[in-house]
DNA sequence: TTTAATTATTGTATTTTCGACAATTATTTA
DNA sequence: TAAATAATTGTCGAAAATACAATAATTAAA
């Protein structure tokens, strides 16, 4: 085992990349970043900054998201840290890549001090992307599915009111298989949902129900009962 | 937002916590060391060490590992990263934990070059810790429930060939809930077990059969049909 | 040698969930 | 008013989960 100075260590830097999910067209969606600047110029990119010396991890991942789309208070979920000694060429940079689900609708506008150009892609077709961000966005696209399974976090992606269409839509996207629907909605019959009287309007058929999330039941229930979301 | 100098962010370290499991009467267990430096010189911590500049962060904790315990191609996971400015005292130190099953027995005599002390503690009576390694112990304690939850992992605590019983008893003190014995037999039906002709030795009662994890059998299962384990 | 104690193993019966599919309903557009 | 479209609800058999009972194999004590 060789031995170097304890100060030889402290050379590296890190930073958090910010994996923002969103649901449109009954499909998810993944905001992409075009790079203004070397390394990979032009390349599109997920969002991510250097961690400032005296920040903790989470909280870059709050600024970062701040900055992008002018939103807080969003759940954000830790995915993997990546570390390879050469994934950055400009020096040793681990990252660590973090995850949020917003709706697309909500700020649409902003994210303009960002980058160029962003662009909501559909996670079935994430292009070439800068660094190792592809390993990363596969990585994280696998996690995202895995809590879709065990936490009901779908309902950050979906509008405030939905259709349970809508919700199954999301879920046969995410895991590309299509689903029964009468099976499917027996199947969350468990999941608090507040039906509103309200239903979808221009649609040139049957208009459907519109559901919300009922966060507060969900959690009460969680407490209360040995209640586990599972989809 | 502030500007500072692009080098000035390669100023921190990284270092790899190591958690390993094992199951030994009837609980899982963590290693556990006892520092012998300063800072929390004799507190008990997670092992750990710092990342050479050369190394990707799979193979410092595979490292550890070996250094800890003379094990090589142990399934490694990486659970999640801590960056607290402040937690570390000697400066910035991001650390990145990860989690491995092993045999206690497989290795009980070694492990002596590292610290003074090691020593197998029951995953629900961990002590005060050195750093943060409670938070970082509870967190990974959690996902490594979640895991066993959804892959066979357990099989690399339990011993090469081990009884139902022994097998129901570490599902039930890893979620603390007590099994019906026969329904537990019904519920592992799909799990691919050779069952041995040997049977227990040295008990005073009934000896039961010794199985092990068909490990090959369960790859071909969930390659060849759309199979997901579940406890 | 027989019996009690202990744990392994298997079985049964009931309830709950899953999966495939059919039937009915509400709305728009032609 | 009918056709088209998708929403919603219902049925039935299969499969899985749950509670609990019965039987088997071994040791230790009587």
């Amino acid at each position: 085992m060789y031995r170097i100075n304890f100060s030889d260590f402290f050379t590296s830097a890190f930073s958090v990349d910010c994996m923002l999910f969103g649901y449109s067209q009954g499909q998810i969606k993944a905001l992409l970043i075009k790079r203004a600047m070397e390394p990979y110029n032009n390349f599109w990119a997920i969002p991510g900054d250097l961690v400032y010396p005296d920040e903790d991890l989470d909280e870059a991942a709050n600024r970062i998201l701040k900055d992008l789309t002018g939103l807080s208070d969003v759940g954000l979920h830790q995915a993997q840290s990546f570390g390879h000694p050469k994934r950055h060429p400009q020096g040793r940079v681990v990252t660590v890549s973090y995850f949020a689900m917003v709706r697309i609708e909500d700020f649409n506008a902003k994210a303009s001090s960002w980058a160029d150009e962003i662009s909501w892609v559909p996670i079935h077709d994430i292009p070439v992307l800068a660094f190792d961000h592809n390993l990363i966005m596969a990585t994280t696209i696998e996690l995202l599915k895995q809590k879709l399974r065990v936490e009901p976090i779908c309902f950050d992606m979906l509008p405030d009111r939905f259709t349970l269409s809508e919700f199954q839509q999301l879920y046969e996207y995410a895991f590309n298989q299509s689903l029964d629907k009468a099976n499917f909605r027996k199947k969350i019959k468990h999941i608090p949902l507040l039906a509103h009287d309200e239903k979808q309007k221009m649609v040139k058929h049957r208009p459907a129900k519109l559901f919300s999330f009922a966060k507060e039941d969900y959690k009460t229930k969680v407490e209360t009962i040995d209640y586990q979301f599972k989809m």
